[in-house]
DNA sequence: CACCACTGTAACATGGATAGTTACATCAAG
DNA sequence: CTTGATGTAACTATCCATGTTACAGTGGTG
């Protein structure tokens, strides 16, 4: 199972944004245009992260702002604000161990902080990486001429 | 995205094996009376498992024999042989990114080392967690009396 | 005001994966 | 050869990701 791509769409969003913003309108077409993809799936991600209080979109003009400082934006922000893992867990459990099985009743409450403790060094990660150090690391990549 | 249930069935596996080896032939149909699901389901992720080369099955007869030290065998063994990834990456890239945008034609070499970092402290935190660990957790729980 | 470019969203199609189920060939030991 | 088990094919149902068309709503500008 890999984790959909609406994620890295969502960072090459906030790339363009940063990169394009003095230039031109950042739009949902043009970003579809640089990601290679339909519209209305950007619409749909532009959404998700303007629940999750990222961004602003302007309606009828059109236009993204983001709203807080690059560098308190982390990765994981994004992903929260992406993958609708609704319980919060990373790791899917089969739904109902025998109780009447010594190792079906006890199974969960082995493996719950084991799980947890993957996840948290994955998410722990995430937060290294800020959409200003993505912006820093684009600018760079365009002046070596790239 | 989740992560798929056959992760957690594995270990739910690996935990009856050792808590019953000495009391009864351990077979598929067991397990899945003991996991609740069915015995075909049980007998695919087996067949994973051996083919990572984790266990040995026994044809005709039945029962299942881990091939290597418990101590031998963490969280992300059993992470690899149940996960079919293939290319072996835990985050999907959009796949066609426009070469004619600056962005487009860097997001990728922006991206995959952090996302390759994010992977790597995932499996490093799975590899902290053996199949050793597993029985001796189980093994408290059961004294414990639950 | 009317236009226009843009967003928000519904509705639908498609493909792939997960999980489950039945059925059956195959195997090994007593 | 009978028995109890595995290996696997074939099929189903369901869900999710992604893509697409269509259209209503919005807001600035001429």
């Amino acid at each position: 199972m890999q984790i959909s791509s609406r994620f890295t769409v969502a960072l090459h969003i906030f790339s363009c944004v940063e990169t394009f913003k003095n230039e031109r309108k950042v739009t949902s077409d043009f970003l579809a245009g640089s990601i290679n993809t339909n519209p209305v799936i950007i619409r749909k991600i532009l959404g998700q992260l303007k629940s999750a209080g990222l961004i602003d979109v302007a309606r009828g003009t059109g236009g993204i702002t983001v709203t807080r400082p690059l560098e308190d934006i982390t990765f994981l922000d994004v992903y929260r604000a992406i993958e609708p893992v609704e319980d919060g867990n990373l790791f899917r459990f089969h739904e109902a161990p025998n109780p009447n099985c010594p190792v079906g009743r006890n199974i969960h409450q082995l493996l719950d902080k084991k799980l947890a403790a993957i996840q948290t060094a994955m998410e722990e990660e995430m937060k290294k990486y800020t959409l200003d150090g993505l912006r820093s690391g684009m600018n760079e990549l365009l002046e070596k001429g790239a």
